[in-house]
RNA sequence: GCUGUGAGCGU
DNA sequence: ATTACTATTGACGCTCACAGC
């Protein structure tokens, strides 16, 4: 072996559990990547083991070199910053159903600083937009092209020759950044395809990298490397999205949001309508190319806007990872550079990169863990350690100033506090019954460890900044940039946690993170109890924060109160430190994580803050939030309760009749929900609607992958599905709606009573004067569908005391019909206090008609021939739809299932014979034979006779009674069953 | 109510 | 007119919808 050379070197080696090992001796032995790579489990008399086998050449070459992000390695040239962005249109060729290119925009700007702060709006670039026809161009099309204003549009005869003029176009500006919108995912994706497929000319220089064969194209969104040499600014990557606020993502969204632009969205099975040469004008298809024009400058806009280039470098430059690793997203990674960086230069062997596996610890871990799983969450991931502590909250509106107590960056001041990391604590037991125990935190004498150093550097670095950021002389690019900074540092030092529980982490140290999050635990307990020793009541607290109630209406006494209780608690730690995050004057706190407040900005301003309600969430439609939006400022307005839900229940009934009247717009109407894993990849995919939707959009050639939101609306069914499909089939695309031209119609009544109804019932679920049901009744629903389980019952059964006559109870039941063998004759058995009616005489039952008597015997068997019978229908399971218009009733379905299941019936169905009934029917005929009710129901003279009565024919009653008693208490059992096991059955 | 699945808010 | 390869994942705590039992 050549180029190697040896050299004795001192080291520490970073090994896994908790605490590093001993120093000891290394040889280090250093040869070219041109020799294959030595396998890391060897070992001989001689070593032990060796590390860093599979070590990188970035790797390596960054950390010997100490290159910290982004830099010039040799100063030669001057400050050059190309930057590009493309945009293209595609579209789907449903005979082959791939996807093709039929516009390219390449807005390219030249010599750009990125910290400067100017828009791209008030910068020069150039504009070229390649456009090809499907068949032919509309007439004129060219001609037209030609004039237009500031962007050149190339018409290019197909799409190779558009393809080649790109690359041509790529090649003279050499971009050293592309920007795009699901560039890396849709856009690389075609464009690497097409331009294998047609062969186009010098295809590698999209990226900087040479090639002339074709290596395979990965999977979709795997391909960065085919753009080697320039960095990828993807507004939908990872990355991007951590820094934008944004439900969708979608680029029609974000220009509203961000830019307060309104970006027009195509429908892309529209795209054809544009190029058709027939039947579209040169102008039609004019728009759609300025629209691609247009759109590669949003993209850029938002770049902008949101700073990804400047941010993204600081981040690199503060890890010393790769710039465009920290633009695709993926904090793991920037973690170990900073990490890796910091022990090498302090001349630590540190853990292999393990390549498909977890960490040595967690693999180990696993094997101890065995089949004990613990709490999952998704795809099969445990919970491994305990994390924050969440205070039970007081549940209500409060209406005295709350004071909001929040520890400034609780995880990385612990770290800190209690000098925590790889080198200062002692690695822990197993305890016998498997479960880790909590590593004990350094004595006060163990020098700082590297971690508390890192931290404390990188937040002192950001004091610097700020105190900086103070000056008034300072210009506004300066203050830009070093907000991004101090941005960046933040960042940095608060994703150093959550790494150390990472478990395919480099750094993989669960106790560290364990015994982090438990002492943050640890310090929450204890400033509530010292809260309450001060008399102070703590309503609510959140891993790092407690709401305090001042109790006082005056804003300077609850500011007095606050300050006194932030020194109390600051007086006991070193470095950590609590700090008023805001006052609440008025806070709705409905559950853990989920509560709304006003909150006094300086002097008399508020603002409404809210947290966790559904409200905040993308798979609530708008119209339900603008409703939430309302009840919650009435809730919060601080008016008279009665006031308050008067006008909830006007502004729901108003609601109801509007949708009801179609007045809303179908986007008002438009759920959000993420696919998690590919469509394909969904087990039961039948049942989940934004899986099907998804499913539908890749069958007509778009695209559908993890991490996309998809957009849907519930319609109304058209018929043909099964009750298990049918809630799913029914969401639509908004695109699919808008193209059926009313064919598809909004399923109203699953808004009111699925979208609007449950966020609205848990926003009053405190408020005194309204209850589902009254909820419920003002968007026009049944309210007897939303009466509480306990409402329902009493409407059922009546309450123990309930005034209400056996005769109102028990009008739907069946009569007991006695059947006379003598005269054959059939008649009702009256209740006994009926003297007129009733069979039983004093000297035994008999027939009214022919006077002969009955046999108690006959009476009893048919009695059970009838129970049975009732008992019988109940297991039939007879279903009913409850749409008196459609009134099916089958027994097709399962048994728990609630959808009617005719064709085109959006109604409920419930049991027919339920369970209830037979209840009621049951209790109906034990009170026939109940002689205690009988006198107790009689008055005045009646009451002797039927007491007499009772007495001389007790036998018969009581073997009538245990007949009934016998399958009452049977079927009794059943049915308590079923009302507490189904409760949802009355709703 | 339990189980499972799927959402995504919160710190 | 030269390579080429995986794989890709910050933590935990808490609520909600749906299907099935
Ligand atoms: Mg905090
Ligand atoms: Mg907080």
């Amino acid at each position: 072996m050549k180029d190697i050379y040896e050299d004795f070197d001192r080291a520490v080696c970073l090994r896994g559990e908790g605490r590093a090992k001993k120093e000891t001796q290394w040889l280090k032995v250093v040869y070219g990547f041109n020799e294959p790579q030595l396998p890391n489990n060897v070992s001989s008399p001689n070593f032990s083991r060796i590390f860093a086998t599979n070590t990188t050449a970035f790797e390596l070459l960054v950390l010997k070199r100490k290159i910290m992000g982004p830099c010039w390695l040799q100063i030669k040239n001057p400050q050059v910053d190309n930057k590009g962005v493309s945009c293209t249109r595609t579209i789907v060729n449903h005979r082959e159903n791939i996807r093709e290119i039929v516009c390219a925009t390449a807005r390219i700007w030249s010599n750009i600083d990125i910290d400067d702060p100017t828009p791209p709006e008030a910068l020069p670039c150039t504009v070229r937009t390649f456009v090809r026809p499907l068949d032919r161009f509309p007439p004129n099309f060219e001609v037209r092209a030609s004039g237009n204003g500031k962007g050149l549009i190339s018409p290019m005869k197909n799409e190779r020759m558009l393809l080649n003029s790109l690359l041509v176009t790529i090649h003279r500006a050499d971009p050293d950044v592309i920007v795009g919108h699901e560039f890396l995912g849709v856009s690389l994706d075609v464009l690497l395809h097409r331009m294998r497929e047609l062969k186009a000319d010098h295809w590698s220089r999209i990226g900087r990298f040479r090639r002339s064969r074709w290596p395979p194209i990965g999977r979709q969104g795997t391909n960065l490397r085919f753009l080697s040499g320039r960095l990828l600014g993807d507004l939908a990557s990872d990355g991007a999205k951590d820094m934008i606020t944004s439900t969708t993502w979608s680029l029609t969204e974000m220009c509203k949001t961000h830019l307060k632009s309104d970006r027009q969205d195509i429908d892309p099975d529209d795209t054809a309508s544009y190029f058709d040469g027939g039947v579209s004008s040169p102008e039609r298809l004019l728009t759609f190319v300025r629209h691609c024009e247009l759109d590669a400058h949003y993209q850029m806009a938002l770049a902008a806007k949101v700073q990804i280039l400047p941010l993204t470098r600081q981040l690199t430059n503060l890890a010393g990872n790769s710039w465009n690793k920290t633009l695709n997203g993926g904090r793991a990674e920037r973690n170990e550079y900073i990490l890796l960086h910091e022990f090498h230069r302090l001349k630590y062997v540190c853990p292999d990169k393990l390549w498909g596996k977890k960490s040595a610890v967690a693999a180990k871990a696993e094997n101890e863990d065995g089949d004990a799983e613990g709490g999952k969450t998704t795809k099969g991931k445990r919970d491994k350690y305990k994390g924050g502590l969440v205070f039970e909250p007081k549940r209500g509106l409060w209406d005295k100033y709350i004071l909001v107590m929040d520890f400034n960056s609780l995880y990385p001041s612990i770290i800190q506090e209690y000098n925590i990391d790889f080198t200062t604590v002692e690695s822990v037991e197993v305890d016998a019954d498997g479960e880790e125990k909590i590593p004990e935190p350094p004595s006060s004498e163990v020098p700082q460890g590297v971690l508390p150093r890192l931290i404390a550097t990188l937040v002192n670095r950001r004091r610097q900044v700020k105190s900086l950021m103070k000056d008034k002389k300072a210009t506004p690019a300066q203050l830009l940039q070093w907000d991004i900074k101090q941005m960046a540092l933040k960042l940095t030092a608060n994703s150093m946690y959550g790494c150390l529980g990472f478990e395919y982490s480099r750094f993989y140290a669960r106790p560290l993170a364990a015994l982090t999050t438990f002492k943050g635990r640890e310090i929450l307990t204890h400033t509530r109890e010292l809260a309450e020793s001060m008399q102070l009541d703590v309503v609510y607290g959140d891993t790092d924060s407690v709401f305090v109630n001042s109790n006082v209406t005056e804003l300077a006494e609850a500011l007095k109160i606050s300050a006194e209780f932030k020194k109390a608690v600051n007086d006991r730690y070193k470095l950590l430190e609590i700090d008023l995050d805001g006052i609440f004057q008025r806070l709705l706190l409905l559950q853990k994580k989920k509560y709304a407040a006003v909150k006094v900005e300086d002097g008399s301003r508020t603002s409404t803050e809210v947290k966790g309600l559904d409200m905040k969430r993308r798979e609530y439609c708008v119209l339900s939030k603008t409703v939430s939006q309302y009840v919650l400022e009435q809730i919060l307005s601080g008016e008279a309760t009665e006031a308050v839900v008067e006008r909830i229940h006007e502004y729901l009934t108003t609601i109801g009749e509007d949708v009801r009247g179609g007045k809303i717009k179908l986007d008002e109407f438009i759920i959000f929900k993420r696919l998690g894993k590919n469509p394909e990849d969904y087990p039961d995919a039948k049942s989940q609607p934004h899986v099907q939707v998804a499913l539908r959009m890749k069958a007509r050639g778009l695209t559908a992958r993890a991490g996309d939101v998809i957009p849907y609306v519930f319609c109304i069914g058209e018929g043909g599905e099964t009750a298990k499909t049918a809630q799913a089939d029914r969401a639509k695309h908004p695109d699919e709606v808008r193209r059926s031209s009313d064919e598809l119609k909004i399923d109203y009544e699953h808004y009111l009573a699925h979208q609007i109804l449950p966020p609205i019932e848990r926003l009053c679920e405190p408020i005194e004067g309204t209850d589902r049901a009254r909820l419920a009744e003002c968007l026009g629903l049944d309210p007897n569908r939303y009466r509480s389980a306990a409402e329902s019952e009493e409407r059922y059964f009546g309450t123990l005391d309930s005034l209400m006559s056996d005769a109102e109870r028990f009008k739907d039941a069946e009569p007991f019909l006695v059947r006379c063998r003598s005269c054959r004759g059939q008649v009702a058995f009256a209740p006994i206090s009926d003297r007129e009616s009733s069979l039983l005489l004093p000297s035994g039952p008999a027939c009214p008609a022919c006077q002969s008597a009955l046999g108690t015997a006959s009476l009893q068997v048919q009695l059970e021939t009838q129970i049975r019978g009732h008992i019988a229908k109940y297991y039939e399971s007879w279903t009913v739809c409850d749409d008196p218009t459609c009134g099916n009733r089958t027994r097709m379905m399962g048994v728990y299932g609630r959808r009617c299941l005719r064709q085109g019936c959006r109604g409920t169905v419930a049991f027919e014979y339920s369970d209830a009934t037979l209840y009621n029917q049951l209790r109906f005929y034990l009170s026939l034979f109940d002689a205690e009710k009988a006198v107790k129901t009689s008055t005045g003279s009646k009451a002797d006779e039927v007491k007499a009565l009772v007495d001389l024919q007790g036998d018969f009653l009581r073997t009538m009674a245990a007949t009934a008693e016998k399958y009452l208490n049977q079927s009794g059992r059943r049915w308590v069953q079923l009302s507490t096991l189904f409760s949802f059955m009355k709703m």
